[in-house]
DNA sequence: TTGAAAGCGTTACCAC
DNA sequence: GTGGTAACGCTTTCAA
């Protein structure tokens, strides 16, 4: 690894006994230059072992080609197919991706937004974390295209990829009621997260009680978050309450899995003595045993999506609109129909 | 999203009525100005909303402060992990992070290397794919250092974080044997990959060997990968020829959880009928029903050390050493002691 | 304590 | 077709 200096565009011209504009013409593949000397400085480039510098081109075009991901999170499936999404598109694009992990409690967010200021992207994908009005004027002063993924903003006006997270969780109670479960509780995260929180616990609430079901608060149980592990204390207190309970709609895979985990402790078979519906289908669905039916978002493709609304944003120089992502509900086998 | 031109260290000088030079030196912190001038820079930097470039610095300084990571793949919990450590530490050490998805057949690696180079990026981590000569070649070239984490380099002198696959396997299988079991399968992905494959069958063979129990190599099943998909058909091949065995060696989580749902199917217990041991200790192994005893290798923590150590040799301008990670058994309850 | 100016590696305009 | 050169936004030496 030792550490020449690398030839730069100078070494190139003066080796090939050109101009520099003439091997920037070349490099650049515009007008204004013979084929041979082409042929000659491509030869030298390749003799030399000359690299363009990227950074002293995005300096002088302003561009960066570098559009930046935040995430709350990133070892996580959801992340995970969302960043897989995200870098197809961008790398089809001819964009590179730098991720930032902000932790959940967004104390870093603004942190990485400065960076991604000074680092001069040219766009902003915000994930599954609400866009506080605070960070919303900041990138306003960025002057840089932002999209939300699986999240929006407390401002109006910035677009958004998601499902509405109300009606898929009403379509997900529904399938329930549909297959003639009456006693239904649910595990979620806090009600007060307004992104996975509140809209599905009140999709909930409406297709129980549009089903002339009595709404029972104490069935929905809820603990710090969507992982697995927060399930534990959510199953155990809903099943402490309620142990007539024949389905469940969990807020998330993760929950729905830990669902399953606790129903096995306390030996009940599911789908035949619970039956669970998940919601986000990343790969731990169909990895479940049973495999999980469970609401779809399709997180890679959200990921495409977003990147290529953020590239449209970017060429045109407005911030364009957000896309409504449809829901659906794959059906595997955690649910039985009564 | 207005694209007014935004202010540089130019506008702030001459706003504040200094050179840029006095700028330059408050931005940076380094002597050379009065408290008085330095509160009336900062002043009006703040009015003028200036945030300095980093492209026109890196341009000077020579330093991206950037690292480019490749994954063959972005969407599964390996490269979450992973990305996770590498992130943190990154981000702890003033680094952005550029994620590259390659693409398994390794393709697209060559020009993800090339794009890195131009922008400059001071360091590369390579993680679950073999760091071919080719590629090797073309880093040396790059004059940055490299280190694989997960995986090792066909070239020697390449630092890689990654836990001896050979001696894990062994232990892992080993284990099993230390329960009493001696009809042992293995599910395996395809022999011929030096990473995953070949080395995990090695101490599969050698601890079976070692056990005086005798080598089938119809016992070990694999197809194309280690993924959930990949495992189904292995299962079947498996169990086709031998519905005896009482143990597997799974070479990956996901292969593990695949042998539990495919033996469920078949209306097997685990672990009373079969034990599983898997192999990764990703968030899925205790996430499965049975929770997954797993060989460990700490993909969150492998990520950080890769990217300390690839920080290091960034400093000293040395390529460094690599490190044997150690590996563990994480006891849950998908094993039976006989 | 401060400012002028050179230079980092490019691109693009203007001349020839 | 080709070359000279200003400019991109910044850091850093050198002088004052």
């Amino acid at each position: 690894m030792m550490r020449l200096n690398k030839p730069t565009i100078k070494d190139v011209a003066k080796e090939a006994k050109v101009s520099i504009a003439t091997v920037s013409r070349i490099l650049n593949n515009s007008t204004g230059y013979s084929e041979t000397t082409k042929q000659h400085v491509l030869e030298t480039i390749d003799r030399l072992g000359y690299s363009p510098n990227a950074i002293a081109r995005g300096l002088i075009n302003k561009q960066s080609n570098t559009i930046g991901v935040l995430f709350p999170d990133v070892s996580g499936l959801i992340s995970a197919e969302l960043l897989q999404g995200i870098e197809e598109a961008s790398h089809t694009r001819g964009f590179s991706v730098i991720v930032c992990k902000t932790d959940s409690d967004g104390k870093k967010t603004l942190d990485f937004l400065r960076l991604l200021q000074e680092k001069q992207v040219e766009g902003i994908i915000f994930t599954s974390q609400f866009l506080t009005k605070e960070f919303a004027a900041f990138i306003e002063k960025m002057a840089v295209p932002v999209i939300t993924v699986s999240s929006y903003s407390e401002q109006d006006n910035i677009p958004s990829v998601k499902v509405d997270d109300e009606a898929a969780a009403y379509d997900a109670v529904r399938y329930l009621i549909d297959c003639n479960h009456t006693e239904i509780g649910m595990l979620s995260g806090p009600p007060t997260d307004p992104l996975a929180g509140a809209p599905r616990i009140a999709g909930y609430k409406r297709a129980i009680l549009q089903a002339n079901i009595p709404y029972d608060e104490t069935k929905v149980a809820w603990d710090k978050g969507f992982y697995f592990e927060h399930g534990q204390l959510a199953f155990e207190k809903l099943y402490a309450l309620h142990p007539d309970l024949t389905a469940i709609f969990a807020a998330s895979d993760e929950l729905a899995v830990s669902a399953i985990s606790s129903a096995y402790k306390y030996g009940l078979r599911i789908p035949e003595d619970l039956s669970i519906i998940g919601y986000d289908d990343t790969r731990l669905a169909k990895m479940a045993s049973p495999p999980l039916t469970a609401v779809s978002q399709g997180f890679e493709s959200m990921g495409m999506k977003a990147a290529e609304l953020l590239f449209q944003a970017i060429e045109t120089g407005t911030q364009g609109n957000g896309e409504k992502i449809k829901h659906r509900i794959i059906e595997r086998n955690s649910v039985k129909k009564h």
